[in-house]
DNA sequence: TTGTAGGCGTTATCAA
DNA sequence: TTGATAACGCCTACAA
């Protein structure tokens, strides 16, 4: 009763709690945040009326630090605006929530570099566990994987989502046979001929699309007649379109871009090239991300469950027992692709 | 000396690094994160050796205990998969960095509760501010009014986007003006009829683009045939667009949805029902999201800086002099509104 | 079951 | 300039 300053409602301490509802602040942490419950009903009562009557939410700063480490997780993506990133942490939201822990994001912009220095400073969180989605390449930055390290070493488990890589928990997407699943299917509607508008290699993601989808092509009686790599966005779809209308391209061929982002860049360029996709070209794309069912016409693509990937991901980090296990993909066939004479 | 537990790579606390440079706890302090400098040359260098060698990485839980706050920015959407939200996000998420602060993101699926809920959380955080995105209506539920209050007196900026607020800051686009420029340019095309789709009353941004339009159109010479009301997403969208459709609608009619996610619902229901947008209807949107200008046709849109206002609103939280702008929307006028002769 | 007290990693005050 | 040391808000043995 001595500093009773009348704090405003909001701002009340757990102290603050404690001395309204005349009880130890260890009581009142009990019955507050602790876990094991061993606090009599009576107290309990009064604890929780002073809390709420103060507005008392607690200093997860001062948990943070009591306690060795948040109930943070991080997603780390390459861009928020890409619709593919924007799917994926609607489903991590929805499942951390569901956690009760929070959700972090923060952007790489495709720089390794800027990747290193972004889980560094996720590092000072000391987050329970850290997503990677943006992409994993084969041969992973050293600082990269450092940073990655440290984390664990802290207690945050970290997941990788897309592709296996070394060690990490990771929620795994069947790439391989996605890509091989659509080049069976296109070669079956009679398409003889496709050019691939790729990433640049090494990222795991692109070359499994990529094997897979050769595989399943050739397989089916089709040929590769050429691979066109610029970056992984977008812009880089239209201009790896570019690179092929350039080539030539003939009637009939179909065009494939590894990710729905490359596609609809690529659509756009057709199109102002004069030439309309599911007629003289084909088009697909891999992701199925939302916009792909609105464009004319609608695009063909493997379907990634994106949501689904991000509340695995959530799973991987929280379950204690966790298995990895590998999403199936399915494909969608629309009108980008019409079924051609065999000829 | 005592326990030189030799911690791995990146577990460093302060005091180790500290220990390790042969200062103080303090002088350590000073030089790795403190602001102002006084700190002898020599040892400045050697802390920082101690510190990378180390791999230390302060934890920021701790800071913010100790400073009472932390500079964290929360940005709160009712959908980071909505793309009008991912787009805002990637604005905030770029300028949070520059700023040096940390961005997290909640949802609120565009229930008051839930917001509510989700501010005492974030208040939780002690943040430096508060990023409402998910659009403020006319009478704002109590229980969040209550939140932003608290999170005010905790030291807390909240900012609201899109219209004014009573009280906070906030970053402005003239919806309205947008809005009007857009009945006006339509008018002009020579569109004679109109049917909005809008969502439910009550939301500023909903009121002021449809008090907005109406002005425009109907000054242009144009009357509102019907105004349907839906949830204020593409679902949404689909649902007023079916509604219109049920009432009738005369070829040559103009349909103009409050929002491009609405606009791409009623695409898609438009089409489902054997009529295409451009031809013997036209169809508007507003936003201008990315996906907007892929679609066939391409939609007209009132264009809004989504990116930019997300970097605004990060100013608006940092800058202690901050001054409420209004950002400028332009139109967009595409194939799906095609000039038609007046008639 | 309840309360006391020490500790979590940092910052900031105040002597030295 | 540097270094003890007291906060910051909370959790949790440990003791009562």
């Amino acid at each position: 009763m001595s500093d009773q300053i009348t704090r405003r409602y909001g701002t009340a301490t757990l102290e603050d709690v404690a001395r309204e509802a005349g009880v130890s602040l260890a009581t009142a942490s009990r019955v507050l945040n602790g876990s094991t419950r061993k606090v009599a009903e009576s107290y309990r009562e009064r604890v929780r009326e002073a809390a709420d009557r103060l507005g008392y939410a607690p200093n997860v700063s001062a948990q943070a630090v009591a306690n060795g480490g948040s109930s943070l997780i991080a997603l780390v993506v390459a861009d928020i605006a890409d619709p593919y990133f924007a799917q994926i942490s609607a489903g991590v939201a929805r499942a951390a929530d569901r956690e009760q822990c929070f959700m972090t994001i923060v952007t790489t912009g495709r720089d390794p570099r800027r990747e290193a220095a972004m889980l560094r400073v996720l590092r000072g969180q000391r987050p329970r566990g850290v997503i990677l989605a943006s992409s994993r390449s084969a041969e992973p930055d050293a600082m990269v994987q450092r940073e990655i390290e440290a984390i664990g070493e802290l207690g945050g488990t970290v997941v990788a989502l897309g592709s296996g890589a070394g060690g990490l928990r990771s929620v795994l997407m069947d790439n391989r046979d996605g890509g091989q699943q659509l080049g069976a299917a296109l070669g079956g509607r009679g398409y003889r001929h496709a050019v691939v508008l790729a990433a640049p290699t090494g990222l795991l993601t692109i070359d499994e699309r990529l094997e897979g989808f050769i595989a399943g092509f050739t397989a089916a009686g089709g040929r590769i007649d050429a691979v066109h790599r610029a970056p992984f966005t977008r812009e880089g779809g239209a201009e790896a379109m570019r690179a092929a209308l350039e080539a030539g391209l003939e009637p009939g061929t179909l065009v494939f871009a590894l990710s729905d982002a490359m596609a609809l860049g690529a659509l756009r360029e057709l199109r102002a090239a004069g030439r309309e996709a599911g007629e003289d070209i084909a088009l697909a794309g891999f992701d199925d991300i939302d916009a792909s069912g609105d464009v004319t016409p609608a695009l063909t693509s493997v379907h990634v469950p994106l949501e689904e990937v991000g509340e695995q991901a959530v799973q991987a980090v929280v379950d204690a027992d966790w298995k990895p296990a590998s999403l199936p993909l399915s494909i969608h066939l629309r009108d980008s692709t019409p079924a051609r004479p065999v000829g």
